[in-house]
DNA sequence: CATACAGCACAAAACGTTTTAGAAAAAGGT
DNA sequence: ACCTTTTTCTAAAACGTTTTGTGCTGTATG
């Protein structure tokens, strides 16, 4: 069909010459009808039209991005892929929802979604540097990923905030505070009375923002506060480990214990499985993020939903929004969802 | 540093033009100097390496890009992410861990992975036209978007064969024919006698395969075949619809049951609970495929890993290989790993 | 009848590289 | 001193677009 040379040269894709060849006027005025830019009669607008449908014409990404400054692709760095060795860090769950959100979003909006493991090495491809912005995924506190971004004044939008940059305000995430307190909530209402919090070790406003929360809300209910860190990677074992430590020592025995991560409260709950406590009954459990281990434990886990499927979304646009030259003020507030479940005693 | 305009216009990155005027050669030089191409003097070599290390530059993609037809970028296409409104397919675990391992080997060969969610749809990003080659995830029979990639000559390497295209060998993935015996050989080691299969009803080279491998292993072992097929997207409640109706009909009641997904096996397990059948002491359960669903369940449920790592990592190098003219010849088999549980009596 | 002004189309410049083809300089051979 | 070869470097073309500026119609305005 559109094989430029005569000879049997391989089929090489059709130039916006070729169009302009075959519809009898210039490159500019294929251009300008093709984007609508210039001042074309509607006679000729169409027949450019025509012409490049039948010859299957795409504009080459290269030379458009080249001309235009834009390339059309988001860059999305997250941490989770950093892990070495496995791709099957703890939130591969909340990482695939939020992935595949931030992707289908991209491409309703004409865009590329380009995953790029870890920015920081000195080995990133070539692209990486060419993408029209990023999204970085919850940033640790001065993230190195996200200084190097300012400082190369590539716009982008993180997924909470980055504890130590308060004037960076162009994230969208979940309002830590609040829904911490909304789970403590519920524990309480629950009858729970020594509350225990179970917390990552990375330093991001997720695990910053819920034991600052978790501390303001015991004192204002004069219960005793009693923090773990265990790091997220440690997963179901350094939950159990953890259980074990809270729930056999001499201190009085916490009646719930709230888990930042799924994984931590899966190896929670089988731990006290095994020191015979009864889930509710003995013991309740809630997780601060929703995942796999929480919803198929036995019994069902109770946990906050950050429904990265709206935050993947509200990133992909809010970064475009920058790009496009939009102002207005971050963040963007997400509510999540409460997923009452057996182990509070919910259905 | 690098700020171009004397004046206090926005910092542009640096160009070639830069970095030749400041080492005092020809933006030729550089060019060679940088990509190790000319015949430029060792010492000439070194004050452009210099210089260009000193102002942060980088070449632009998209100027390279334009110039060599090449992108730098790989597409990477998979079917879970066609899902609409929810990112949490069936594969989730599958996809996560084949992704990473992707973007990470494509990283390391200096390339980028962009997610295409669809191929076909018609506003697909202008980006999506421009990558190297794809990665198509489990391509259906006569898949429509191989179609289109392969009239488009874009180099294309698939995980798992179409099934509609026999002479089509650049996959990479597991011996489905070889993996599925393996599985029914381990039941059969554990006292089955009838065996169910409960396949997908996605046409492509996993299902259509497995099923081919079951009938005729039964056949062979005198075994009757009996088939269900239910959707993958029905997830663990068309795996409880199915065990329904294999455990409660008149036919003579299977004491074991092979799921292709994993979701599925979940599915039967909490049915054949809710019928009162101990498993593995009545039923015996396997999955051909590893998912959070079978590791997690209790009992924990024997399953083919695919090892989605492998054949991510397999997956990019093959493309790689095609891309740099490399034709030794398709597939690339890669062995699953059968994780055997406490479902089939095994540790 | 000149002037102005749409309306329409186009040539050429620009984006930042890599590559081609060749020039200048240095070195070697008689 | 002259030719040949090798080494080192460079100007200019090319990649495929978009954008800028300009020219050419013809019709309305004075």
């Amino acid at each position: 069909m559109f094989r430029m040379s005569e000879q049997g040269s391989p089929p090489s894709r059709p130039t916006i010459r070729d169009v302009a060849r075959e519809a009898g006027v210039s490159v500019t005025t294929v251009s300008h009808a093709l984007n609508g830019k210039g001042t074309a009669s509607e006679a000729t607008r169409q027949r450019v039209l025509a012409v490049a449908d039948r010859l299957a014409y795409r504009a080459h990404p290269m030379a458009r991005g080249l001309r235009q400054g834009r390339t059309g692709v988001l860059g999305l760095d997250m941490r989770p892929l950093d892990a070495i060795g496995s791709y099957l860090p703890e939130g591969v769950d909340y990482f695939m929802r939020f992935a595949g959100a931030a992707a289908v979003t991209a491409l309703d909006h004409g865009l590329g979604l380009m995953l790029v493991p870890d920015l920081t090495r000195s080995d990133i491809p070539q692209y990486a540097h060419g993408v029209d912005g990023y999204v970085v995924g919850d940033p640790v506190r001065d993230d190195p990923v996200l200084t190097r971004l300012i400082d190369a004044s590539v716009p982008v939008v993180t997924v909470g905030r980055d504890p130590g940059r308060p004037a960076f305000t162009d994230w969208v995430g979940p309002d830590d505070l609040y829904e911490t307190k909304r789970v403590l909530d519920l524990l309480r209402s629950r009858g729970a009375e020594r509350i225990a919090l179970l917390a990552g070790t990375d330093d991001n406003a997720w695990n910053v923002d819920s034991e600052k929360a978790y501390r303001s809300w015991a004192r204002r209910h004069g219960m005793p506060a009693r923090v773990l860190h265990i790091p997220e990677a440690a997963g179901e074992d350094g939950g159990a480990d953890a259980a074990r430590r809270l729930l056999k020592g001499r201190q009085p025995r916490p009646d719930a214990i709230y888990c930042q991560t799924g994984r931590h409260a899966a190896g929670v709950l089988a731990e006290a499985h095994r020191l015979d406590l009864s889930v509710p009954g003995d013991l309740l459990i809630a997780a601060g993020s929703d995942a796999q281990q929480t919803r198929h434990a036995t019994p069902a886990i109770t946990a906050l939903d950050l429904v990265p499927e709206e935050s993947g979304k509200a990133a992909v646009e809010l970064l475009i929004a920058r790009l496009a030259g939009d102002t207005r003020p971050g963040p963007i507030i997400l509510p999540a969802e409460l997923r009452t479940r057996a182990s509070t005693g919910d259905a």
